[in-house]
DNA sequence: ACCTGAACACCGTTCAAGT
DNA sequence: ACCTGAACACCGTTCAAGT
């Protein structure tokens, strides 16, 4: 059982549904969302459409098999080198520092497979039900909740780390590879800044101010910086004692 | 010119990229973005496909051209009473008090087209130039110069505000009508919370313990209370004098 | 139980042809 | 300049038929 059978598998193995979704994700990686058709599919697990369908239901249901599958995969990985240990002055096991930890788990998950950012906030949508949802909203609230403060506000604390995140990370995998693998990121980011640049200075003080930054500025510590003004508002907010929307400061 | 030539247009009118832009959002709105085909717009506008290509060259340019519209339609509106004047204690023309307002116009719009977080999330990074970008970053950041910082704390803060907005709005957007106007609102939440209650204690003990409140929350007041905790974030960044990252609380 | 592969309905897009 | 509509290549999905 634990012999060397499994090497050149290819054509010989079994067809099963890991395997189909492993496939699926090689495709996806490689060529966008559109890279992934059932003649794509069965092209490379040599075989005919109707053994595909008898494994996985329809393509939605793949793409949630996928997407549940590197979600996994990413938060089972704790990640103890991602975060840059000179960075921050808190132990590496704090609450602030896990959550840190899985937010750039998710970050580099989605960068890695930048189809995943679309599928994720589909899945969410389609089925709070599915795997996908609980699976990060509680890595994610189990760090809110040591962070203190009532019920009311570590839901509402959680559900928006986790929207920023998704957000976050969505927008900066479609700006790596903006569709295609032939576009070089220096290149990108440059036209990008100097577009605006080039805005209208009436209509568009503030974002013609900061497109120098836009072109210099790293995407992930960006990312990073943002997740810390998240958990700095949630640890304010539960100083001040208040509840969202009485304006603690300013 | 003025006179009222127009009432019955539908088809005595002339084709045009307006009108084609028109008849897209209304097919999206009714069945989502399987809704919007070649067929049914050549349909609904009377003519061939071959006509609509005169006008716009492919379907992602239209789909951009649509998302640009109801963007700019969202943001140019002022909404002075969506925000519940009772509830907060600035006045309504505060950096802050304007950040929600511009928040929940896009999260409303967001509301009204669920299919519009998708396109969003999908143009934002296919052409940071393009124009939907600057008008949501502009009207954002412009706020948030207002509230101070460095100029490099203002990018940061600016971007982590237009990524909670679209996380978050695109999230609630397919909760709403999730895939089907079919499904009700209640018992789709119901049947979430009830899902989440049935997890297990050991591995998902933080969302066994918050399903209650996703089936009473209310999506709109959440969505609130998460900008109110990026800002809290933002100005407790600012009276701490830090940058982010250095973990000023806690 | 698992797989084959032809077939179906539908999609975005093109293009010669009309006015 | 603007529109028509047949045609093309491709897609997800089905299903009778095989082993």
């Amino acid at each position: 059982m634990a012999t060397r059978t499994r090497r050149s598998q290819r054509r010989t193995e079994a067809l099963s549904r890991e395997r189909i979704v492993e496939a699926a994700v090689e495709l996806l990686d490689a060529a966008g969302e559109g890279g992934l058709t059932f003649r794509a599919l069965t092209e490379r697990l040599a075989t005919g459409p109707g053994a595909i369908y008898w494994h996985v239901a329809n393509k939605s249901e793949l793409l949630d098999a996928v997407t549940d599958a590197v979600v996994a995969a990413a938060l089972a990985i704790e990640p103890a080198e991602s975060a840059e240990p000179a960075e921050s002055a808190e132990p590496a096991d704090s609450p602030r520092e896990k959550i840190r930890a899985v937010a750039l788990g998710l970050f580099d998950a989605i960068d890695e497979h930048p189809w995943l950012a679309a599928q994720l906030t589909a899945q969410l949508s389609r089925s709070p039900w599915g795997s996908v949802t609980p699976r990060i909203f509680e890595s994610i609230g189990r760090q809110v909740r040591a962070l203190g403060g009532t019920e009311s506000s570590q839901f509402t604390a959680a559900s928006a780390l986790v929207h920023y995140i998704l957000g976050a990370a969505g927008q900066n995998a479609a700006n790596g590879r903006g569709l295609g693998p032939d576009v070089d990121r220096g290149e990108f980011l440059d036209a990008a800044s100097r577009a605006w640049q080039e805005l209208d200075p009436d209509d568009y003080p503030f974002t013609r101010a900061v497109a120098e930054q836009m072109r210099e500025h790293d995407d992930r510590e960006q990312f990073l910086a943002g997740v810390d003004l998240v958990l700095t508002g949630i640890t304010a907010l539960h100083l001040s004692g208040g509840q969202a929307g009485t304006s603690p400061v300013s």
